[in-house]
DNA sequence: TGTTGTACCCTTACCTCAAATGGTACATTA
DNA sequence: TAATGTACCATTTGAGGTAAGGGTACAACA
């Protein structure tokens, strides 16, 4: 499996990794059990910083499309299949598309949509990145 | 009746406006039918552009609290208790709540949530500022 | 000892947006 | 003519977010 990074790609380094990774999986060449390379290693082979690379894995983790298992490495999850099939941030996506339309509706201006949509994320709690 | 603004106030100029005419008729210092200082009359008095207090006296009147009658003049809507009782903002909060809440439940990471709302903002049509 | 994932600290660059301001212009009407 | 609300053009300031980087440290294990 070959990874890559295109600077020129507006999308962000760290998606481009997860993109490809779920490629992978769903073209084949990446196979439940199979052992990815370590954050480092990679973060190493494509001039990134460790900490992206942890966090592309870290979504794809929660995605199930990999599984890290400490001081053992990183491997396809079983379920990678399915995991890299179903995508949530589309489904974010259309959620929020529709609380949006009904806020409009009523008559909200996008200021104020904005503004408490500010508020909500950060009067209530979280624990993902 | 007596509008004040306070620069010490982080609550933006318009806001402390439309939060004090809300609080004139609830208070019964503002009755429908009264009429109210013109926008570049207020502006004047108040030291602020006349586009600040038109944007206030567009949510005001948004919220059926005034009613602009043109070259006649802005005068207290008839149903300005009602109008001004209601928070259509805080009920824009409750409902993106709800909605950010499902979504974190379901995984999604902050970022993902306010990127997708980003973008969610920007594809569908609006009218109002 | 070296490597694994992970969790903190702090910093930078870039971007978007809200809020407010300045100016000009319009139709309407007393 | 003067005043009304309204609609455009534009700019500036400040806040807050993502993405990414640099560095240090930890427990677990071969």
């Amino acid at each position: 499996m070959q990874v890559t990074i295109n600077i020129d790609n507006p999308e962000p380094a760290f998606a481009q990794l997860t993109a490809q990774i779920k490629q992978g999986v769903l073209g084949g060449s990446l196979n439940p059990g199979d052992a990815l390379p370590s954050i480092r290693q990679l973060a190493q082979d494509l001039s990134l910083n460790p900490k992206t690379v942890a966090k592309a894995y870290r979504m794809l983790e929660r995605d199930q499309v990999i599984e890290s298992k400490g001081y053992r490495g990183t491997f396809i999850h079983q379920n990678a299949m399915a995991g890299s099939t179903h995508d949530l941030a589309a489904w974010v996506h259309e959620r929020l598309t529709k609380t949006i339309a009904v806020l409009r509706d009523a008559g909200a201006t996008d200021s104020e949509i904005r503004i408490a949509f500010g508020n909500a994320m950060n009067q209530q709690i979280s624990k993902g990145t």
